[in-house]
DNA sequence: TTCACTGCAAAGAATTTGCACAGCT
DNA sequence: AGCTGTGCAAATTCTTTGCAGTGAA
């Protein structure tokens, strides 16, 4: 996402260009995968004072603006990645916690079938499989 | 699952059979779907003053038996059924909230493709696929 | 100047824990 | 009787909300 981009994409939704906002769509980026405490964490190494509930303001205002999704991977916090960034499935271990990306293109046969049969549209970005992996089995 | 089965699945691993062990299993079977919540409230038609807590220590051990098992269905509290009732997938809508139960052979070729590829072993009981139902699209 | 945005504190929802007493076995 | 299980209350974790002051446009 080019810089102006997601400038204009707020303004043209009325909203404003701020420093938080700013970071938080940064610390997004950098970090992958991060929960709202670490998001926040991350931002208050660049400015100090950001409150918590202003990233979970901001991570609903950019998710409604589709610049960011998210995911639950275990009982906690859900975590956050840009979503440019989402083209992937989650595995998650249930036993050791490990996460793995995987293309999405392994679940496409799924997909299809859900939509022929169901007319059900898949969200690939949100999908998480829970499982065992090589090691705990 | 036989009266005494899970009786004696409980004495096996050196637990009791207690009246709220009892009423919190028939309430997860009768409900189907249902949060620590709505069981504790279900449980509480038949017995006063069962606690929470003693609700969330029982699932915690019904599902480490085996005896049960939870999902994440949306962003609240994750809704607990009967093990061998689990035999499904769940497809959510992100816009409506309507919950679909689909046949598990439609994700075989998927659990096949992982266990290959990466030695993988989806828990397919635990698996919620989201995204956009046949009307809201 | 105006009104969206933020910080702060408090409320809320979901869950866990410590501890003394109750009740299975 | 012995020890697991329960109720109760308080602590935790995660998230939302109200409100008055701040700052982007």
């Amino acid at each position: 996402m080019a810089e102006t981009s997601w400038h204009e994409q707020l303004r043209a939704h009325g909203y404003r260009i701020t420093p938080q906002r700013q970071l938080v769509l940064e610390a997004v980026k950098a970090l992958e995968h991060a929960t709202p405490e670490e998001i926040c964490g991350k931002v208050r190494e660049t400015a100090r004072g950001v409150n918590i509930s202003t990233v979970y303001r901001t991570l609903e205002l950019l998710e409604e603006l589709g610049m960011v999704t998210h995911n639950h991977l275990g009982h906690g916090a859900p975590t956050y990645h840009l979503a440019e960034d989402a083209d992937h499935v989650h595995l998650v271990c249930h036993d050791c916690g490990e996460l793995n990306e995987i293309r999405p293109e392994l679940v496409d046969d799924f997909v299809t079938k859900l939509d022929e049969e169901f007319g059900f549209a898949v969200n690939v970005h949100h999908l998480t499989v829970f499982g065992r992996c090589r090691k705990c089995r």
